[in-house]
RNA sequence: GACGGAUUCGUCUAACGGUUAGGACGGCAGCCUCUCACGCUGCAAAUAAGAGUUCGAUUCUCUUAUCCGUUGCCA
């Protein structure tokens, strides 16, 4: 059975990045009818934010994953909450004492400041390893007396892993094949801080173990740790779970990860639905008017492809597609416009009744009343024309508004001298119309325009400057069905008044 | 700096060692048309550089370059 789990850390809102964690994760578990499991991890209290948690959980419903596990769903792998799960990294750490693979650290933070800022001066770098251990404070340097007398004082310490000195680890990662590290290069990271609480490290292996995880896929910024997680596995003397890396989302241009710095410098959100951070609102897609298809769409196809060129993808169909062989290995810059081509396909996919019924929401919103109109047929009308539901308004405002003033420039070019009079009669062709269906007011001025042998732009400009107020919307002949006869006679004599 | 990873059109990407290096976004042009969009058609646009292996390299190896990540009692 494969179990894999998205960990993160409730220290914010959760990154688009995050997201598409989440989504491989999600999409590998169920391709393989494994399970996911949602585990929290904050063991870093001093980073820990108010409604994080909640907000990744929401968001997370939002995207349509499911979790089989986790704090909502419950599970028999509980608690899932690392701040809950205290006593058994107690637990464990005290079987790595036991069997001297780690060992307390009396330095004090500032000490080992100094340290790092030294060799920095230097050019070098600080690690606490094999080769600086021995001259720095802690049970491996100084006597048993020693030891004793400092824990007996209550001297706050640190538990270390003790990294082997000159091994070489060759790991496999089902993304980018065998990796070789050698442990020379390795620090003795901290497992167990001062406030008794587990560092990552501890904690991910500890839980990926209980849990019964058998595939780790988590972002390439834990690729560097991934020896040390290789070499706790072997210390507690279990199987370590594959792993496989995911390459990094990118800013859209210049360097490095994406940030919510580049959302706001460009426009758009770095999130998946909206967050208030401490009075610092984060943008959401989910609010920018993009529809969880969609955005589950853009991220699945941003660093995975399916080897075809399908590009549009429901959840199942990508659950049925997925495979971790065809998740890329470089880094992907992130595409705001291609982002907004993908909501425009589902607007696309969408029928005009459900557009309609998203439609209506935003009118309500906007107390539009629009009782008299039939909204269907304007979505009918309009929706290939739009990327997002908030943008119908703007296209298609003239059904609900009489237009008040007139685009100078399309008059201009649209209005001769002796349109007055054509509009005129134009008035006189519409009344006689019993039906005003779009057959039959074409048929009938057509069939005018063309018995006095005019161009279509001389009667239909003008007629459409008239319905809309500028040169734009779709064919007037649709337009005026909507809107009614009464209206339509109105809007062209609003029209001859202002010629 | 050290260690690790990566490198195909501007961007996302495809290509059993043999293709005119394909698709998509964006850009440009044209078509459609009563207008503006949509749509459609077309165009421009790439294998980081250099060696090697091979009949043949985008694909395998090495070197260089560039970029990214890590280098915390953060995750």
């Amino acid at each position: 059975m494969v179990r894999v789990r998205f960990a993160p850390s409730p220290t914010g809102p959760l990154h688009i990045g995050g997201v598409r964690t989440a989504l491989y994760n999600y999409l590998f578990a169920k391709h393989n009818g494994g399970e996911m499991i949602l585990r929290i991890e904050d063991t870093d209290q001093t980073r820990y934010v108010e409604g994080a948690e909640e907000y990744i959980m929401n968001s997370l419903e939002w995207c349509g994953m499911k979790f089989d596990e986790g704090i909502r769903e419950g599970g028999k792998f509980g608690p899932y909450r690392q701040s809950d799960r205290k006593d058994i990294y107690a637990k464990y750490a005290q079987q790595l004492i036991d069997n001297g693979s780690v060992y307390m650290a009396f330095d004090t933070p500032e000490e080992l400041n100094e340290l790092r800022a030294a060799a920095e001066k230097e050019g070098k770098t600080f690690i606490y390893n094999f080769s600086t251990r021995g001259s720095l404070r802690n049970s491996l340097s100084l006597s048993k007396e020693e030891v004793d007398e400092l824990i007996k004082n209550g001297t706050p310490y640190v538990l270390r892993f003790k990294v082997p000195e000159n091994r070489i680890l060759e790991t496999h990662d089902e993304i980018r094949g065998d990796i070789t590290f050698n442990t020379k290069e390795m620090d003795d990271k901290v497992l167990m801080k001062t406030d008794g609480l587990p560092t990552y490290h501890l904690a991910n292996i500890v839980d990926d173990h209980l849990m019964e995880i058998t595939h780790v896929i988590r972002g390439e910024e834990w690729l560097p740790s991934l020896p040390l997680h290789i070499l706790l596995y072997e210390a507690f003397g279990w199987e370590h779970p594959k792993f496989a890396h995911l390459p990094l989302i990118l800013k859209p241009s210049g360097k490095g990860k994406l940030s919510k710095r580049d959302g706001d410098q460009l426009g758009f959100p770095v999130f998946p639905m909206q967050f208030n951070n401490n009075g610092e609102m984060c943008k959401g897609y989910k609010e920018d008017g993009y529809f969880p298809e969609a955005f589950i769409n853009m991220l699945a196809l941003l660093g995975w492809n399916p080897g075809t060129d399908q590009e549009i993808f429901s959840m199942d169909e990508l659950i049925k597609e997925f495979t971790i062989e065809r998740v890329g290995k470089s880094g992907s810059r992130f595409d705001p416009d291609k982002t907004k081509w993908f909501n425009h396909q589902y607007i696309l996919k969408k029928s005009a009744k459900d557009v309609a019924e998203l439609f209506r929401k935003d009118l309500d919103a906007r107390g539009i009343d629009y009782s008299k109109y039939d909204i269907v047929r304007i979505c009918e009308l309009m929706k290939e024309r739009i990327s997002f539901i908030h943008e119908m308004w703007d296209e298609t405002r003239f059904f609900f508004e009489t237009p008040t003033q007139f685009d100078e420039k399309f008059k201009k070019k649209a209005c001769k001298e002796d349109t007055a009079e054509v509009m005129t009669t134009l008035v006189s062709i519409l009344e006689k119309c019993e039906s005003f269906d779009p057959h039959t007011t074409e048929e009938a001025v057509k069939t005018w325009i063309e018995g006095n042998e005019w161009g279509f732009g001389k009667v239909m400009s003008p007629f459409r400057l008239a319905i809309v107020g500028e040169g734009k919307g779709p064919s007037v002949f649709d337009m005026i069905e909507v809107i009614g006869k009464e209206e339509t006679l109105k809007r062209i004599k609003n029209l001859i008044a202002v010629l």
